[in-house]
DNA sequence: CTGAAAGCGCTTACAG
DNA sequence: CTGAAAGCGCTTACAG
C-alpha cells in the first residue's frame, strides 16, 4: 500500500527501476515480460517480485515503437448515433482487444472531409492496420497507408485500391432469400426503399433485390430517400402508402428505414403489419426484434467480420485480398402469414 | 505518385530521413512540426518540401513517449450495444479528437473482471488519462492508476477514491420536474420501474425521485427487474399492468426499459398511451423519439460531459473534483394531456 | 541464460 | 535560429 515508492512522485516506475531494485540488467526485467524470451526462472522471480513491489507495467505504447506486432489498430467508424455501426463497432473491439491490440477509434462522422482527418491520423499513429468501417477515404490517402507498410481493411466498401484488404458481405443470397420470403407470403408487387446514397453495400444489395425479384417475375418500384434512417422510413411510407394496395410488399434497405416505415404505415395509414402489409428489412439492429417491429430481416455477420479482421491481422503473406461472408436471415413477424387469394 | 522513396520497401519516413534529404539536423525537422518552437521560415520549408517528397508524418506514438500532453487518453466503454453507451462514446470521441489527443477505446463488456482487464489495460498504455464511462473498476486499480500519474475521469458513479475526477448529473432537478410533469398529468399513483443492479446513476434517480414524490403527497411502488433493458421494461409491464388503474402512471428509470413497457402495455395489454396510461424515460436515446414511443423523458447533457472531460484533460491544476451537469427535459407525448376528473 | 550496447522515432535542454 | 547530445521507455542482436 505504500505509494510513490518510485524514484520521482507521481511519475510511472520503469524497466529500469524494477531492475535496479531487483539487481538485474534492463534486458532482463524486458525479457520476463516477453512471451518466449529466455530467462532464467530465478531472475524471472526476482524481476516478478521487484516489478509487484513498484507496481510496473510495461509501457505498451513504447514498446509498440520497437515492435510491430504490437502496435496499434485503428478503427476508422462513422455514424457512432445508428445501432449497425455500433453492432460492428462492439464485436470489432472485444476481438482485437482479445487478440492483445491496441485499439484506436477514429471518428469519422459524416462530414466530407472528415473520413480524409481520420485516415490522416491512422497515419500519424503508425497503426499496424486500419480497419475503415464505412465510408469512403481519398484514395491516395490509403495508398499513403498501404505505402507506409499499413495494412488496409475495409468493410463493406468495394473501391479496388492496389493491396487494400475487403471484406464483403455476399447480398446475392440474401436478396434472392428476401424475394422467396416475398413470394411465399403472397406478395404480388415489391417496392424497392432505397436511398441516393449510393454506399456500395446499397447499391448491392438493390442490384441483387432487383435482379432476384425480376428472374422470378415481379415488378419493382424503387422509391429514394436521401438517408438510410428511420426518418427516411417515414418520408417513404408517406409517399408511398397512400395508393398501398394489399397484395404490395416493401423491402427496406435498412433496418432503421424499416422501422420509420412501419411506424408510418401504422399510426399514419392505420394499417396493421403483418396483416395488410409485410415488410422485409436489413441489419437486424436491436430495435427491429422489439415487439413494435417484429421485423424479418438479415443479420450483417458482425462476430464473422471481426474474426475476418483478427485472421488478416495476424497472417504474414496475405493470401486473398478479399473475403466474402454471408448475412443471416432472421425470421420474426413482418411478413403476411396465410397466404393470399390472387387479387 | 513515386512510391517507396524511401530508404526501405514499405517502410514508414522518418525524420532522421526527411533530415537527410533536406541537409538539416533532426532536430530542425523536429522543430518544424511542433508548434512554437523556433525555426527560420528558410529551414522550414526546406523540411515541409523534404516531407511532402517522402510523405513524411510525425510518428505521434513516438511523441508521446517524450510528450506529456500528447499521450493518450484511455476510454473505458461498456454495453456499446446501449444507445446510451454509443451517444456517449459519440460525443466523448468527437470532442477528444478535436482536442488533438489519440483516443483509445477499451471494451469492457459485462464480465465482472473485463473492467478491471480494462483499466489495467489503461494503465499499459500510459494513457494521460483515463475516462470511465460507465461501471466501477477495482479501487486498488484506479488507485495505481492514479499513482502512476493519470487523470482519472469517472461519470456518473459516486465512488469516492482520491484524486479522481468525476461527472456527474444532478437529478434531483430532474426527478423534481419528472413529479410535477406527472403531476400535471392528473395522476394520482406513482410506480418507478427500476433495476436490481443498483448503480450509483439509477440509485441517484430512484431516491431523488421517491423523495420529490413523497414531498407531493403521492404513493410510489417499485418495482426491480435484473436490469434496465428493453426486456426488463416488458417484464415490469407484465407484472404491474394487470391491475392498472386509469390515474396511475409510470416512472421508467431508462428509455430501453420505457420502449419494452410501453410495447408490452399496447401490444398485450391493448392500452393506448398517453390516454390511458402515462409514462415517463429517461436518456433520451434516439428511439424514444419514434413515433411509436414519442417517450416525454430526459436528456444525459452528452456534450455537457465530453465538454467537462475536455476541460479537465485541459487544467493544469486540478480545481474541483467533482462537477455537476443538469439533465435536459425533452417533452413529447407520453403523459396525459387533459387533467382526469378524480377517480 | 545474461548484460552491455545499439537501435526504434521522437523531444528538448544546452551551447553556440 | 541551429546542431550535437542526452533522454524517453522499450527491444533485440551480439558476445560471453
Amino acid at each position: 500500500m505504500q505509494r510513490n515508492k518510485g524514484p520521482e512522485k507521481n511519475k510511472a516506475t520503469s524497466a529500469a527501476d524494477v531492475a535496479r531494485l531487483a539487481g538485474v540488467s534492463r534486458s532482463a526485467v524486458s525479457r520476463t515480460f516477453t512471451d518466449g524470451a529466455s530467462v532464467s526462472a530465478k531472475t524471472r522471480e526476482k524481476v516478478l517480485a521487484a516489478a509487484a513491489e513498484l507496481n510496473y507495467h510495461v509501457n505498451h505504447l513504447a514498446r509498440s515503437i520497437s515492435k510491430e506486432q504490437s502496435r496499434p489498430v485503428c478503427l476508422l467508424a462513422a455514424n457512432l448515433d445508428k445501432p449497425y455501426h455500433n453492432l460492428l463497432l462492439d464485436a470489432l473491439t472485444k476481438q482485437l482487444q482479445q487478440d492483445g491490440r491496441i485499439v484506436m477509434v477514429i471518428n469519422a462522422s459524416s462530414e466530407p472531409s472528415s473520413a480524409e482527418e481520420a485516415m490522416r491520423r491512422a497515419l500519424h499513429y503508425r497503426a499496424s492496420a486500419s480497419v475503415v468501417m464505412s465510408g469512403t477515404p481519398p484514395q491516395e490517402l490509403v495508398q499513403a497507408c498501404v505505402d507506409s507498410g499499413q495494412k488496409v481493411i475495409m468493410i463493406n466498401c468495394n473501391d479496388d485500391i492496389e493491396n487494400v484488404h475487403h471484406i464483403q458481405i455476399d447480398y446475392a443470397d440474401a436478396m434472392q432469400q428476401a424475394v422467396t420470403l416475398f413470394q411465399q407470403a403472397g406478395c404480388q408487387a415489391l417496392s424497392l426503399v432505397s436511398s441516393t446514397k449510393g454506399t456500395p453495400s446499397l447499391l448491392a444489395r438493390e442490384q441483387f433485390f432487383i435482379s432476384a425479384a425480376q428472374a422470378k417475375g415481379f415488378e419493382v418500384t424503387i422509391w429514394r430517400g436521401d438517408n438510410t434512417n428511420y426518418e427516411d422510413g417515414q418520408q417513404a411510407a408517406q409517399a408511398l402508402l397512400s395508393d398501398h394496395q394489399p397484395n404490395h410488399a416493401y423491402f427496406c434497405i435498412t433496418d432503421l428505414v424499416a422501422c420509420g416505415f412501419m411506424d408510418t404505415a401504422r399510426h399514419e395509414f392505420n394499417l396493421s403489419i403483418p396483416d395488410d402489409i409485410s415488410i422485409l428489412g436489413f441489419d437486424d439492429i436491436p430495435q427491429s426484434a422489439w415487439q413494435a417491429y417484429q421485423l424479418t430481416t438479415f443479420a450483417q455477420p458482425y462476430q464473422g467480420i471481426a474474426n475476418r479482421v483478427s485472421d488478416i491481422l495476424g497472417e504474414q503473406q496475405e493470401a486473398d485480398l478479399t473475403s466474402r461472408l454471408n448475412a443471416i436471415p432472421k425470421q420474426r413477424n413482418s411478413l403476411h402469414k396465410e397466404k393470399r387469394e390472387k387479387s
